[in-house]
DNA sequence: AGCACGCCGACT
DNA sequence: GTCGGCGTGCTC
């Protein structure tokens, strides 16, 4: 038999187009269509890049409108099988388009068809040692490049070197190479690591932890590292790490999208020997595509990335890291709206290695999955250096004089710890001077014009920001209603705290660490500088504080505006105040020092605020849990939504209407469609927003329910104008 | 999502 | 007389 007979006639290509559908094509190559690569192909009136999801023997398709493919653009797969079939169930799972989904793996510039090849090394080398040198006042340029050559003694000089003698010395190499005194290469470029240090002693709880996680390497395994702050989680990474690589497999880590990852990436330069490779959005698309390449080429032995990075072919995985499980950014929030930690637990299984899921607040799911037997629980109660756990503390603020929102007793534990030489860190999630302008004459607050939010008075440049959408306008100097101009900034943000600080406590530093104050450039890191040399001996900032980075001197956590969790609209604020609170409790006290955290609250003696303060995060989520099961929502029911906005208020209603009809006729058994009601804000960015609300008690109901959006192509009239998407798993009702 | 075709208002 | 507004229809 020929190969021409053997090969399948016709493939399926997924291809980046918002429609729920694979496209058919004719093959006429003499080789077999090899799933995974990508295609050039005719699309409309255009040419794109797709993917081949399989080679076929027929097409549902009349066969005599099947245009053919263009051209073949790789060798060999870009995506193993293996993230394939993720990647569509995914599609299928989060009810994103199939096309979207598989081409969204893959780096910007693969997807827009350039070569996947690793970038190459440019080097020169003298090839003939006898030659007589160019003339050095004849040809300068050629001279100087001899020398450097000639210097090198044979050794091949990086060619970015020359551009320093003369920006055109391409011409001038040219004639030593032509007469044969100089030879070039090509290489490719494999990074390769040297560690400079061995790490500290582990603790015997970490010596337990390694020991447990190296045992369950080589089958699949979910683990929960549940371990305080400073307590050595990445210790634990790291030496579980090394066992892995020298069993030459690679190791994913995901990390939270905040600016922590070159920290990280640092930390594991200075350990780890081998490749290390980092996924993140900094990288400019020539970076990301080189590691996407040496990470799915098996070169990189590590790959430290945020969210998306779960995608990444990996073809010797042996451990999953996911740091910071709980943190919100492990879920896409637009278009394919996955979640890296749900995704990566498939790749681990069809890997054959665990997942280590690593946090001090672990989120309610993985409690639950601990709970329930599905995952195994290690713990790492002790802090290095036998530190104490911090002590947590309510303070009641009603009928207390307050300070710029400071309670005195606040003011006077901060002065007492600095007075003792010792750093006080004040928390406050809210930027800019004050969250509202309001005129003491008519009432009328200054509203952003798109969005249903006040604007926020920054006092520095004098200006109002929506925090929503980022629009901004000058302060007024009188009311924009009334033209009163007794005008009230109403409420506290860290730029007013840091400077009631600063008034307060007039010989001391106050470092500011917020997204405004850190935007430049190397800022944050100034600013950290700062807080831990301890030269500012006031840090003053919002989540940005929270989140792993270690001040030795801080003794003293405040937290100002802890009650907004309590009331907050989503279902998951309460959640996400217990977590903050925690995690900026960690900052509190280190190694001999005892660390304090004092909480204002008016709700003294709300029952979740009191568990969290007197029994810790673990009986506090236990609470939450149980408030989550009497309420039927996730981890206990499984709720997607269905999103819709439009310029006009009621476009999104009135297609939500008629969604809700499609999906509650016929019913779907255990499914309940609720809605569609307005977004919690409704008017963002000068859209009009509502949602559509589905709860189950079976995972595939949901989805089963869901299917009939998408499945059959829905015409609807109403949809006109209309943007909307399916949020499967939502993390937030925004 | 693009991109083109198609049918009605203010301009060189 | 056209240039161009965005309605609507299609993409193997």
């Amino acid at each position: 038999m020929t190969q021409e007979t053997q090969t399948k006639p016709f493939v399926r290509v997924a291809i980046p187009t918002p429609l729920h559908q694979l496209f058919d094509y004719r093959w006429q190559s003499p080789f077999a269509a090899v799933p995974g690569t990508r295609v050039k192909v005719p699309f409309g009136r255009r040419s794109m890049v797709g993917i081949i999801v399989s080679a076929e023997t027929s097409s549902d398709h009349p066969p005599n409108k099947l245009r053919a493919v263009t051209s073949v653009i790789d060798q060999e797969p870009l995506l193993p099988s293996q993230i394939m079939s993720l990647l569509e169930w995914a599609s299928r799972y989060y009810h994103h388009p199939i096309g979207d989904v598989l081409c969204s793996a893959l780096p910007v510039l693969l997807r827009q068809g350039k070569p996947a090849e690793l970038a190459q090394r440019e080097t020169y080398y003298l090839s003939d040692v006898s030659a007589l040198p160019p003339s050095a006042s004849r040809a300068a340029v050629q001279h100087t490049l001899y020398s450097i050559l000639k210097d090198a003694a044979g050794a091949p000089v990086d060619a970015s070197s020359f551009v320093a003698i003369s920006p055109r010395w391409r011409t001038a190499m040219k004639p030593l190479l032509a007469k044969g005194i100089a030879g070039m290469a090509l290489s490719t470029v494999l990074p390769e690591n040297k560690a400079s240090d061995k790490g500290p002693l582990l603790q015997p709880e970490q010596v337990t932890a390694v020991s447990h996680i190296v045992k369950a390497l080589g089958s699949f395994s979910p683990i929960l590292l549940n371990g305080v702050t400073g307590s050595g989680k990445t210790e634990v990474y790291l030496r579980t790490i090394e066992t892995v690589l020298a069993n030459n497999k690679q190791v994913l880590i995901l990390v939270p999208e905040i600016a922590l990852t070159p920290q990280l990436m640092r930390r594991f330069l200075g350990r780890i020997n081998g490749c290390l490779v980092s996924l993140h959005s900094a990288l400019n698309p020539t970076e990301r595509m080189q590691n996407w390449l040496l990470a799915a080429n098996g070169h990189a032995d590590v790959v430290i990335g945020t969210r998306s990075a779960v995608l990444t072919p990996m073809p010797d995985l042996g451990l999953i890291v996911i740091d910071e499980e709980h943190d919100g950014s492990l879920k896409q929030q637009d278009g394919f709206r996955y979640h890296a930690r749900d995704l990566a637990m498939l790749r681990a299984r069809d890997a054959g290695c665990p997942v280590v899921l690593g946090t001090a607040t672990a989120s309610l799911e993985t409690l639950n999955n601990v709970a329930q037997g599905r995952y195994q629980e290690l713990v790492l109660a002790q802090r290095a250096g036998d530190a104490n756990p911090p002590i947590l503390a309510l303070l009641d603020i009603r009928r207390r004089s307050l300070i710029e929102g400071m309670s005195d007793r606040l003011l006077a534990a901060i002065k007492q710890h600095l007075e003792a030489g010792n750093q006080a860190l004040v928390f406050i999630n809210r930027r800019g001077y004050a969250p509202t302008l309001l005129c003491n004459d008519c009432g009328a607050t200054a509203d952003c014009q798109r969005c249903d939010a006040h604007m926020t008075v920054h006092a520095g440049r004098a200006r109002l920001r929506c925090h929503h959408c980022g629009s901004e306008r000058a302060v007024p100097a009188c009311c924009e209603t009334c033209q009163s101009e007794r005008l009230d900034r109403v409420g506290y943000g860290t730029e007013r705290i840091a400077a009631a600080l600063e008034a307060h406590f007039p010989n001391v530093m106050v470092a500011r660490i917020d997204r405004d104050s850190t935007r430049r450039k190397g800022a944050l890191q100034k600013q950290l500088d700062l807080a831990t040399r301890g030269e500012a001996k006031l840090l003053v900032g919002t989540q940005m504080l929270a989140k792993g980075h270690h001040f030795p001197g801080v003794t003293l956590v405040g937290v100002l505006d802890a009650d907004r969790g309590l009331f907050g609209t989503d279902f998951r604020s309460l959640e996400q105040m217990g977590q903050l609170i925690i995690q900026v409790a960690g900052r509190a006290g280190r190694e001999k020092k005892q660390g304090t955290v004092m909480i204002q609250t008016r709700h003294p003696d709300n029952v979740m605020m009191q568990t969290l303060v007197s029994e810790g995060y673990a009986a506090f989520a236990n609470a939450v849990l149980e408030e989550r099961r009497l309420a039927a929502m996730p981890p206990y029911a499984f709720v997607a939504l269905v999103r819709a906005e439009a310029t006009d208020a009621a476009s999104p209603h009135r297609f939500l209407e008629a969604v809700s009809r499609l999906l509650s006729d016929p019913p779907t058994a255990g499914v309940f469609v609720m809605g569609p009601v307005p977004a919690p804000m409704e008017r963002l960015g000068g859209r009009y927003r509502a949602q559509l609300f589905l709860q189950a008690d079976k995972r595939s109901s949901l989805n089963h329910c869901l299917q009939r959006l998408t499945a059959n192509p829905v015409k609807m009239r109403e949809a006109q104008h209309t943007r909307w998407s399916i949020d499967v798993d939502p993390v937030d009702l925004f």
